[in-house]
DNA sequence: CCCCCCCC
């Protein structure tokens, strides 16, 4: 029974040699550490003569433990695997097997027991063996069957070369002593930051190999050092890095750790043979699965690119920045499609007229009033076209009739929430989908009356600088002083802020305008209205009461604000125009047949 | 030691 089993390759193993897809025994699991997609799991394992737990399964097999496929007593072949010294670890050095490819030769339901007697390994047996240490020479690593892709062959004149590499899914802060050879997948630019604990620089770069992935930093010193040094799609040798908890929120690595650079650490370049160094890991989720993922949660999605809006130009509402971006929808076999919004350059080098395959890893799922899509992020990788299987898969079924079948779009804006769409909806109906509630505002469109202006300060002397609109000081001596630019000016500008009541048959709300949205609704521009305010105080009067009682179709923003412990809802405006009162009618009329089931 | 990543 048992002789189906590699008897005394787990010796070998355990001993730092090499056995070639050993075939044992799975006698249990254990979750070691993480959970969701950054669980690790550890293997009890037996070739039928010993049995040992220091096996660890790579991440991207998890799945097989997950579904059951890999349950206790299943016989397997280790296809591929690499082991690690750890030391430190309280009983000095301990090896660890990392399991990086395997086969169920016959499932655990059908085996239903242990194989053989197998006798618990211990360091003790390792002792008569001829003592291994984590740095091997070339010319020993080389006498080893070369099955593992960590371990350096060539004699090279690289003192961190000549020495085995550890698999990045065995890296932790309890282990100092390592040398990884990694993939530059992607290299972020170059940044700066400013905050009250102080300012610096710093750049980060996702690494691979065939064990898993990392994030490293460099900080200050080291982005001079190594910066123009790390090259995308590169292999380097790397050691001697700070190791610490990954912050979920900003990777989709799937690594519990991320790296750091510090004075120690040593970077050089491979030169020999690096391609079984894998160049890039996704973990694609099907376009029709997206919609079931986590709000802000990271993703690696493929699909064809089926529509790609034109660039469009607008500022951020929160630093005033100028923005580029262009909605890409991507569609995939599962009948999904999905919105993915690229910013900057990615967005206006962004070719979709050949309908690319487009691969994008670590992309931030965002909603918007009920509807999800995909945003990049600066850590967002983007290939066009990618050399991978589920590319050229892709590439086959869009090609083929893919492109004309129908598709749910998780990012479609029109019907479901009131809110988000062009539908009109009324203050009480805003009122009872508690829109304003959620962190982020949320918008409605409706039919409103302006019922009140507040004219005394609708308009004011605001600084001349382009993206900074903050109010002046009258210095009183022909100057005006910007706080937030910190200095003084001969000049401002007009802007306007107004305050008002709007009403519906159901309510009413007190909205701030601000100058574009008070402007179309005044009709006349801000250095009009200023002037006026300055030099015709009656045709200023006279402007709002104009408007007065004028009905518009506003679209607001709104969000729940605390003011001293007083919760209130903030609504600005967002645009108002004027009625198109055909497309009123006609709104009308559907929601009349909507409540009387009667086609009027 | 960053961690901002934007908009409708």
């Amino acid at each position: 029974m048992s002789s189906q089993l590699s008897q005394g390759s787990l010796e070998i193993i355990m001993n730092g040699g090499h056995y070639d897809k050993p075939i044992m025994q799975v006698l249990g699991s254990k979750k070691i550490q993480g959970s969701g997609a950054n669980e690790r799991f550890r293997l009890l394992v037996s070739d039928g003569k010993h049995s040992h737990s220091f096996a660890m399964l790579a991440t991207q097999l998890n799945d097989k433990l997950i579904t059951g496929e890999l349950s206790d007593y299943s016989v397997v072949q280790i296809d591929r695997f690499v082991t690690s010294l750890l030391k430190n670890t309280g009983k000095g050095e301990k090896r660890v097997m990392i399991i990086l490819d395997i086969t169920i030769i016959k499932p655990g339901s059908e085996v239903g027991k242990k194989l053989g007697n197998p006798q618990t390994w211990t360091e003790e047996t390792a002792a008569s063996a001829p003592a291994q240490t984590t740095m091997q020479p070339a010319p020993k690593v080389a006498a080893l069957p070369t099955q593992s892709a960590n371990q350096v062959t060539s004699m090279d004149t690289s003192s961190l070369a000549s020495q085995m590499t550890h698999p990045i899914a065995s890296l932790s802060p309890y282990q100092n002593k390592w040398v990884i050879k990694a993939r530059v997948m992607s290299k972020s630019p170059l940044r700066t930051w400013s905050n009250a604990k102080g300012e610096g620089k710093l750049f980060s770069m996702d690494l691979c190999d065939e064990s898993g992935e990392i994030r490293a930093t460099a900080f200050r010193n080291e982005c001079d050092k190594f910066f123009d040094m790390i090259q995308v799609d590169k292999v380097y040798y790397i050691s001697r890095c700070q190791l610490k908890t990954a912050n979920k929120q900003f990777t989709s690595l799937k690594n519990d750790y991320e790296m750091t650079f510090n004075a120690d650490t040593v970077v050089s370049e491979c030169q020999d043979d690096a391609s079984s160094v894998p160049t890039i890991k996704y973990d694609f989720v099907p376009i029709n699965e997206i919609a079931d993922k986590a709000t802000d949660s990271l993703l690696d999605v493929i699909g064809v690119c089926r529509a790609a809006a034109d660039v469009q130009e607008l500022t951020a509402r929160s630093t005033g920045k100028l923005l580029k971006k262009r909605e890409v929808t991507v569609v995939d076999s599962t009948g999904g499609a999905v919105s993915l919004t690229l910013w900057g350059n990615e967005a206006e080098n962004f070719d979709g007229s050949t309908n690319p395959v487009v691969a994008a890893k670590g992309a931030r799922l965002t909603e918007f009033n009920g509807s999800k899509s995909l945003s990049c992020l600066a850590s967002t990788m983007i290939r066009l076209n990618p050399d991978l299987p589920e590319a050229h898969k892709l590439r086959g079924w869009y090609d083929n009739g893919g492109d004309k079948m129908d598709v749910v779009n998780i990012s479609a804006r029109t019907g479901t929430y009131g809110g988000g769409s062009n539908e009109w909806i009324t203050f009480s109906e805003a009122e009872a989908k508690q829109l304003g509630s959620g962190d982020k505002g949320d918008y409605y469109s409706m039919l409103g009356v302006l019922t009140f202006t507040f004219t005394d300060n609708a308009v004011y002397k605001a600084c001349p600088q382009e993206q900074c609109n903050k109010k002046l000081v009258d210095q009183e001596n022909g100057l005006f002083r910007c706080e937030k630019c910190n200095r003084e000016y001969p000049n401002f500008k007009y802007r306007l802020l107004l305050g008002a009541n709007v009403s519906d048959p159901t309510g009413d709300q007190r909205i701030t305008a601000f100058n574009e949205s008070a402007e179309a609704m005044i009709g006349k521009s801000s250095a009009d209205i200023g002037r006026m305010f300055e030099y015709d105080k009656t045709g200023y009067t006279a402007l709002f009461e104009d408007i007065k009682f004028r009905t518009f179709v506003f679209k607001f923003r709104t969000k729940m604000e605390t003011y001293s412990d007083e919760a209130r809802l903030k609504t600005i405006v967002v645009s108002a125009q004027p009625v198109d009162y055909k497309d009123g009618n006609a709104r009308l009329l559907k929601s009349i047949k909507a409540v009387t089931g009667v086609e009027v």
